[in-house]
DNA sequence: GCGAGTTCCGTAAACGTTTACGACGCTATA
DNA sequence: TATAGCGTCGTAAACGTTTACGGAACTCGC
């Protein structure tokens, strides 16, 4: 319909000529580039990405995958949203497009990724919910795409990634509860094998120990990632024989079932038991007693995500000097009431 | 690197051939066939895509447009999560796959989409959030592109369409609440364009007539769509001078906000004020008093919009018989306790 | 006034597919 | 045996771009 060719003969000048002058190269009258420029507007002719791609090998467009059934963990609030916002700033500065594929739940995400990979539909990949051993990770290397993964992984590689900073938090996390007196401090984390947990667990013992308290293992306290989780939660803590005085969360949409199970018993968050929660999300804000919990800024980690991916792809490798990124993201803590109890008084 | 043609000349055979035994055409020897799809798979081709889209005019993707920012409503929780994990259902029978598009909180949402479309990256669209006179399906109409709105709109058109029944739900909102002796009934709803609203709105206003209750525009409050929103909400309602006893919500995180000021003022939601939610989300499962609500299968609810759109393109429309979509989906009442005071006694 | 350099533009190939068309060999029928 | 038909396959064009290459016109310096 609407073509380069179209656009060309309406102007009377060739095809190649039109090509050159959208594309700003150098030899081109810059007269007769105004001209073209002009009627390609009044046209509405926008190239068609698939000719395009064709012959360059590229097809300017970033893959962003992720679960859609509500998958392994972050996806649920806003999470993902905010920070898509955040990598499509970055990524409209080049004239890129964020595309985001969401694997379902009927399909293996591993052989998802894989055809969208080797499909060249998209130029680089983001991934996201990192497991423990990531398929994803061996599959992107193998294929030599340029990718960034949001999450760590125990696979390693030469490839970039940004992580939030969960050892920082747990160690946080630990240090506020010891100084107020508590010795004994569970930690509720998914059950599955998303990494975040073992950096979380790390950052946990590496606390203890530096406060001198000796690691029980049955405090670490495995559920599922999501609300009946933490009601789960709530009931194996109270079905301990030495009850903790305090617990961490290690996935936001813990800390709503633990607060339900905990009512349920009688018992008030911050006064019965310390809570100290994950990222903070729409619902945190609500919960009463108030949730203590780490805030991120979703659009500011998107646009670092963003140009960590640039950095890795060779074409902007040198407007973006940061070379492979391996980034651990602040979170900044919420104080809240649920931590508010003194122990030993 | 491992195009067609590598395939073809490690078989010794001509590269049409390949094409045709790949894509099952009937005019190729069975055995050949076998010969070449074995070889296929374990050669990892996988069709390059922009070839393909170039020659057939066809990109086997389906766009959903979403607004990145945490846009105007339904992204809270994982609404569009489990809508898109229905939508790919629908498609993967069909080897479509499913591209989400976000678009950027910096970027006007009816030029992004029309520049996703002239590009020619998808085969199809569908919209969601669709407000009272939306540019986007004037646009899409303009170009002839299938596509299907989640959602009405007061822009008319052919163009099939799927929306919840939120005329319904007022209508059972009003009739549940009426029934219970209240006659001052409030409706938060946000204060922008979405058409939903609207919609809403008229059918509740319907409801009252039929209940030979006059209408006053003083019930109806126009609020942010957020948390902040229903906390507002809360304020407004106990500062009007004729109280309302009962009110019902257009936004799901207005309940939060509303139950929050509820409690500051000494009140306390079903007893003091009866409450009819909007859509069941995580966090509405978790209110106390139990919050009134309304529940989607979003699986199903994307498994719906999928056959839809499907149905309004030309080569799936035998398939998918139901002609242009118009449809209201059902939404399932959750009786809870915070519209369970009667007024009267 | 002539060669060298520069500026600008047209030509055509190439990207990886799909598919219309025709060719070939074989079988069945008259 | 000739012919029509069928099954199978190769050939080549086409999709819409970009870009290497070469050529024409013009400028400049001598």
């Amino acid at each position: 319909m609407k073509g380069i060719k179209q656009l060309a003969e309406q102007l009377n000048i060739s095809i190649g000529t039109v090509s050159r002058a959208l594309n700003g190269r150098p030899d081109v009258n810059e007269e007769t580039r105004k001209r073209v420029l002009e009627a390609a507007a009044e046209f509405g002719y926008v190239p068609n990405q698939s000719g395009r791609s064709l012959r360059q090998g590229t097809t300017n467009a970033i893959g962003f995958m992720i679960e859609s059934g509500g998958g392994i963990a972050g996806n649920s609030d806003n999470f993902f949203f905010g920070v898509f916002d955040g990598v499509q700033n970055v990524l409209s500065r080049h004239h890129l497009d964020l595309v985001v594929l969401p694997c379902s739940t009927d399909e293996d995400p591993a052989a998802y990724l894989q055809r969208m990979v080797t499909r060249r539909t998209v130029d680089a990949m983001i991934i996201s919910a990192t497991h423990r051993r990531d398929e994803r990770i061996e599959l992107l290397n193998k294929a030599q795409i340029p990718f960034i993964a949001l999450g760590r992984s125990g696979t390693q590689g030469p490839h970039p990634w940004l992580d939030l900073d969960f050892e920082g938090v747990a160690n946080r996390c630990i240090d506020r509860l010891v100084a107020k007196g508590h010795r004994r401090i569970a930690v509720g984390a998914p059950s599955n094998d998303i990494n975040l947990s073992f950096v979380y667990l790390d950052g946990y013992m590496a606390a203890l120990k530096r406060h001198g308290i000796a690691f029980d293992p049955k405090l670490v306290l495995r559920v599922a990632s999501s609300e009946q989780g933490g009601y789960q939660l709530a009931h194996d803590l109270l079905a301990m024989e030495e009850r903790p005085t305090a617990v961490v969360l290690v996935y936001e949409l813990l800390a709503l079932g633990l607060y339900r199970g905990l009512n349920e018993a009688g018992l008030v968050p911050g006064r019965d038991m310390a809570i100290i929660g994950f990222r903070e999300s729409l619902v945190a804000k609500f919960l009463s007693p108030s949730l203590t919990c780490f805030r991120i800024s979703l659009r500011d980690l998107g646009i670092a995500l963003g140009e960590s991916l640039l950095a890795a792809m060779p074409p902007y490798a040198d407007i973006y000097p940061q070379g492979i990124v391996h980034r651990v993201w602040p979170m900044e803590l919420v104080p809240g009431e649920s931590d508010a109890m003194v122990i030993g008084d």
